[in-house]
DNA sequence: TTGAAAGCGCTAACAA
DNA sequence: TTGTTAGCGCTTTCAA
C-alpha cells in the first residue's frame, strides 16, 4: 500500500487518521487507497493504539425485545459516536464466561443483568471494569447503574387503580431473580398501606401456568391484576377470554413495558412504558463517560410512563361472583 | 506474565492454547494467570494469527424482534464455536458504512438484508467475503444466500381459504423494497390462477394508514386480509374491532412470522410460521463453511409453515353488506 | 512535511 | 519440552 503510493507507512496512517499531510502526497495516497480497496487490519490499529473502539454488550436473551430495545439505543448513540458494539447473550452459556470473552475484545461493557446476583456482580466487576451495570441495582457493587424506576410507577399505577374503586390487587409475578420484578412486587405490596388487599402470584412461562395464577387471583376475589410485564398481561387476557371473564368490566388488567402490540389488544392494554431506548443511549454516555476517565458510580434511574387504556375500569360491585372460574 | 511464572512468553502461550507443556509448568503458570486475573491481549493474539475469532451480523433494525430472533439464532451457534457476535444496525447510519466498519474487525460476514437492491450488494459483495446474504435473493450476487420460503407457504394459505370458500383476497403489502414483501405478494397474486379475485392494498406504517388499507380492502368485497407480517395484522384487527367488523365472522384475517402474541390475540391470529433461530444457525453453518475455505454458492431456503387459527373460517354468504363499513 | 525505527503483546518456526 | 527470534500491520516518537 505505502510503497504502491510512493510513500511511507507512517505518511499513509497519517493520511487516513486525517493528520495534516502535503495535499499532493495526501491525493495520491487517497486515490491509491480507492482504487484498491484498501482497508487497515483493525487487529493492528487496536494493538498499537491499546484500544479497539468496541464496546461489549451482554443481554440474557437476544430474543427478548425489550433487551434489544436497550440495545439498539446503545448503538445508536455507540455507532454515532464510531464506535462497534459486541454483543454477548448470556442465555446462551454461562454468564461469566460471556462477559469475560466479550470483555477481552473491547473498551469496556455494559451489563444488562437482571437476574445476576449482587455476590457474583461484586466478583467480576473489577476484571470487567470499565462496565456499567443495566437494570439491576446492586449498592454495594463498586460500578455505575442504572435502571428504569418501575417503582414510582408502579405506585401511580396502583394509587389510579385505587381511585377507580379498586381494593383487591393480584400481582402476578415474574422470576423471582428478576430486579425488575421485585421492584414492582414491592410497590404493588406497598398499596396495601392505603388500604388495598394484595396477593402475590407467581406465574410460569406456559400459557396454562398464567391461567392458574389468574385462577388463585380471582378466587383470592382480586379486582385488577397487575401482571409483571406485557407478554404476562397477553396471555393473562387470553385466558381470561376463555374462560368468560369480561375484561374491564369483570376484573382490569395491566402489563409493564408497553410493547407496541399493548394498544392493539382487546380490550387496549393498560401499561406502564419503559423508555428502554433511553436507557440503552444513557447507559452508553456513562460507558463513555468512564472511557474518558470520569470517575462516574451510583445508582441513576429513568422515569417510566404509565398509560392507562381500556384494559381497566372501575370494578363492578358484584363481580367477586361472576370472576371466580367455572 | 511470563517472568511471575518464571518461563518464557511462549511457555505461557502455549499452556493457555492447549498445547503440550510439562504439567508442572503448566500447573505453574496456571496459578500466576489465575492470581493476577490475567487475560490475553486479543488484539494482538488476531494480529499475530491473522483471525478475530469474531463474525459480524448486520441487520435492518434491532427494534425489530424478527431480525432478533434471527441474530439470537447465529448467536448461539456462533458463541458454541467460540466466535464473538459484532453487530451492526444499518438502520442507524449509512448501511455500507456499516457494514464496512463491522467486517473491518471480523473475519466474515452475515447481511441481514431484506431491503438492500441487489446492485448495492454487488457492489459490495466482494470487499466483505466471506459473507452470507439472508432475506434477499439476488442470483447475479456472488455470494450464498439464504431466505424463508414464504413463497410456498402463502400459496399453502391462499388454497386453504380458497378451499374455505374464498374468492375474494386482498394482500396487505408492506415495504416494496422488502424481498419477503415481493414473495408474498407474488404468491397471493397467483392465487388468481385458481379463481381468486385479489387486491393488493399497501399500507403504511401507522395504524390509520392501515385503517384505510383495510377499508380500501373490503369496499373491493375482500373477505380475507392477508397481512405481510403480524404486526399488520394485529393493527388491522384492532381497525376492524373500531368499525365493528367482526373477525372471522365478517372477515378473515391472517399475518406473517406468528410472533409469541399471535396465538394471544383476540381471535388467535392464523399465522406463517418464520423459523427465525433456525435460519440463523443455518446462515451461520454456510459462514462457517466459508471459513473453513469451502467454497459455497447459490440460494437456499427454509421452510415456513401455515398455523391456522380462529381469526379465519368461511366466508358469510352476507358478508359483502355487513363488511362494509360504515 | 516526511521517513526511519521502535514497539504494541502475542504466536509460531526453529534450535537447542 | 522450552527459550530464542522474528514477525503480524499498524502508530508514533524522533530526526532530518
Amino acid at each position: 500500500m505505502a510503497t504502491a503510493a510512493g510513500v511511507s507507512p507512517a505518511t499513509v496512517s497519517r493520511v487516513l487518521a486525517g493528520k495534516t499531510v502535503r495535499p499532493e502526497s495526501a491525493a495520491r495516497v487517497r486515490a491509491v487507497v480507492e482504487e484498491m480497496g484498501y482497508q487497515p487490519n483493525a487487529s493492528a490499529q487496536d494493538l498499537a493504539q491499546g484500544r479497539t473502539r468496541t464496546i461489549g454488550v451482554s443481554v440474557p436473551d437476544l430474543d427478548n425485545p425489550y433487551f434489544t430495545s436497550i440495545l439498539k439505543g446503545i448503538g445508536r448513540e455507540a455507532q454515532a459516536a464510531g464506535y462497534q458494539l459486541l454483543v454477548g447473550d448470556s442465555g446462551i452459556s454461562s454468564e461469566r464466561e460471556v462477559w469475560r470473552a466479550v470483555r477481552q475484545r473491547c473498551d469496556g461493557i455494559i451489563l444488562c443483568a437482571p437476574y445476576s446476583s449482587p455476590d457474583v456482580l461484586m466478583q467480576v466487576v473489577a476484571q470487567l471494569s470499565p462496565v456499567v451495570i443495566v437494570n439491576r441495582c446492586a449498592p454495594s457493587v463498586p460500578a455505575p447503574q442504572l435502571a428504569v424506576d418501575s417503582h414510582s410507577a408502579t405506585l401511580e399505577l396502583t394509587g389510579h387503580l385505587m381511585r377507580l374503586g379498586h381494593r383487591r390487587l393480584a400481582y402476578l409475578a415474574g422470576p423471582e431473580s428478576s430486579w425488575s420484578n421485585q421492584e414492582r412486587r414491592r410497590a404493588v405490596e406497598s398499596t396495601r398501606h392505603f388500604g388495598a388487599e394484595v396477593t402475590v402470584v407467581p406465574v410460569g412461562t406456559t400459557a396454562e401456568e398464567v391461567g392458574q395464577a389468574v385462577d388463585q387471583a380471582l378466587a383470592a376475589g382480586a379486582t385488577a391484576l397487575i401482571a409483571f410485564n406485557d407478554l404476562v398481561a397477553f396471555t393473562a387476557l387470553s385466558q381470561l377470554r376463555e374462560r368468560g371473564v369480561r375484561v374491564p368490566d369483570d376484573v382490569s388488567v395491566t402489563g409493564f413495558d408497553d410493547i407496541p402490540y399493548a394498544r392493539l389488544a382487546a380490550p387496549p392494554l393498560t401499561s406502564v412504558y419503559s423508555p428502554q431506548g433511553a436507557l440503552g443511549a444513557q447507559a452508553w454516555k456513562i460507558l463513555q463517560a468512564l472511557l474518558a476517565g470520569e470517575r462516574t458510580e451510583g445508582f441513576q434511574t429513568i422515569s417510566a410512563e404509565v398509560r392507562i387504556r381500556d384494559s381497566v375500569a372501575p370494578p363492578q360491585p358484584r363481580q367477586r361472583d361472576q370472576a371466580t372460574p367455572r
